[in-house]
DNA sequence: CTGTTAGCGCTTTCAG
DNA sequence: CTGAAAGCGCTAACAG
């Protein structure tokens, strides 16, 4: 039904097309519809429908200030966690008309800034940020330029910003309590680069708590590694597991998803057996790891929910909601499978 | 040393600040540098930089017609295809300073068409598609206000625009071929309803070539299948691995990624050994196919590469190409494991 | 080299 | 109930 047309219509031209003026048109698309005479709806409706015309959100963005878009700013989408935490995001944006600007950092706090910029030129109303914790002057600019901000993940000491998090802690000692439990006596934690990521830092020391408590006698044992650098890291497991001789069970409790994968393609190199060899458990669950070795035991983040929790603080903010910044604390959850 | 500023600064705050006209910081902005005098130059970097000026895209946008904004579509952007894809696509996009837009259709034309409008409220100058087909009349709509499409995957046919497509029935035959090659007598495909998805249309009708002529006492088995229902694909290969008695060795060959996840969850369930049991491979590859079971032998697509020349046909079109529409055919690659 | 002016597509008073 | 007019932040002639 539509006329072939070279370019978008305007609301000028749906208000020729109707015989009325724009500014009727305008309430009409912003539904004040019963302070328009019936016969006006008609016409307008038709003209809309024949001219098949889309009000321009940069237009009405520029006059109301909204943009209608959303940042949500990850250190890389390919992470599982990610696009979980993304569809979760998505949902709620759905509800509200809102779309989506995806940016990776590639945990580049350089990058990062860049992609902050960028983000605020388009005039984004919210953000989702994993963030690198390089770049807290950009975001108190956002702040300061009324974009709400979520912190997802990762929460960053000394900005008062609402964040969505899992609690850590408790199911770091959950898990690391497990392995004592089941006769491991030495259990190295692997992980990336600790300082100045929260959820690192909260796992690593609810790690050494645990393994201090649990087995006084031994050093825990961190490993901090670059995901990136394979050889680096088999070198890193392969002297894990030839640390304290041949006495005790060993096991490996991995970071994160991405990590996770890598470790288990170095014991699958080594040739070590999970569990004989090795026990293993990480965090990040994904639908593979019921289908790896003997199935791996993980934790998993409720991310979808996660995603979802963080847009709708972002949408109450953005409805006027100016109570004090509030951490949202998830629980992660156990899948016990056979890796340990 | 920024100032504490409640919302964003303008162009015309900055010329005040710089004791200029907008019009020079305009020019400044548009980088028409050696276009004013050294002295304004460093008056304008200066306020700019006080203010922490950022040049609003949605205002240049509305006047130059351009949002620098490109949606991607995909039916789910959880399917690692479509992650990978979506890296190589924002590679270029920042290269050329686009930044994109992400939209999950879960293959429902009608959330693919809501979509679609979205999009094009934004003014998005370039589209990349994974397309159910069936809105075609709405991508018509959106080049003829001179949007840029580049299907990725899917073609659609009768519909001339640009594409980027692996060689689908070449590599579908490589792995059939090699499946007979091994002794697999019976080989099903499992597929998600092929009809009107050219991929899946060409995979198994190169399939059933193959399978014809390798085969000829025995009908193809093609079982469609519904990755949702997990209790109905639990039937379907049950029904494929007690099909034609208990002659022959069994293969299966997987469409997608996201099938083959769910039918491996189902062989294990079952109790089949692969490949002992069942001899199995499928499209798109992971990091997690080498860890599962003895290896899974996969036909890798080089997703990345994909999103790269879609998103750099898109750039060219936006340079002003305007050859006629083409399908660009990159090659899959078979990554042999030991599932087969 | 630089300022003035008009206008992109839309919303929003303000009269009527 | 409805139209005229002003203006959002920016660019692009057009004079000077």
């Amino acid at each position: 039904m539509k006329d072939k047309q070279t370019s978008k219509a305007t609301i000028n031209e749906v208000a020729a097309h109707a015989g009325v003026s724009k500014s009727t048109v305008s309430r009409y698309i912003n539904g004040k519809i019963d302070a328009i005479s019936p016969g006006k709806v008609k016409s307008i409706k038709k003209a809309i429908e024949e001219l098949n015309y889309r009000p321009s959100q940069m237009a009405q963005g520029l006059k109301v200030k909204k943009s209608k878009l959303i940042g949500f700013l990850v250190a890389d989408i390919t992470n599982p966690f990610s696009v979980a935490t993304l569809r979760g995001v998505e949902e709620v944006c759905d509800q509200h008309g809102y779309s989506i600007m995806v940016c990776n950092t590639d945990n580049s706090p350089e990058k990062e800034r860049e992609m902050l910029h960028k983000l605020n030129a388009h005039y984004i109303e919210g953000l989702i940020i994993n963030t690198t914790g390089q770049n807290n002057d950009v975001l108190m600019d956002l702040i300061s330029q009324d974009v709400s901000i979520v912190l997802v993940d990762r929460k960053v000491p000394g900005l008062k910003l609402d964040a969505v998090t899992t609690n850590n802690r408790e199911v770091t000692s959950q898990i690391v309590n497990l392995m004592y439990d089941k006769g491991y006596s030495h259990v190295g934690l692997f992980t990336e680069p600790i300082t100045g990521i929260s959820p690192r830092e909260e796992r690593a020391s609810a790690y050494t708590e645990i393994a201090l408590e649990r087995n006084a006698g031994r050093i825990p044992q961190i490993y901090e590694v670059d995901v990136k650098d394979k050889a680096a890291l088999l070198q890193s497991v392969k002297s894990f597991l030839a640390s304290g001789g041949d006495r005790g069970k060993k096991a490996i409790l991995g970071n994160n998803g991405l990590l996770m994968l890598k470790i288990i393609s170095c014991l699958y190199e080594i040739g070590a057996a999970i569990p004989e060899d090795v026990g293993i458990a990480g965090f990040d669950d994904t639908e593979w790891y019921r289908l790896i070795g003997p199935g791996i035991t993980t934790i998993a983040q409720p991310s979808h929910e996660m995603g979802k929790v963080a847009m709708e603080r972002i949408v109450k903010r953005l409805e006027g909601d100016e109570s004090a910044p509030q951490t949202i604390q998830l629980e992660a959850e156990l899948v016990l499978r056979h890796s340990l």
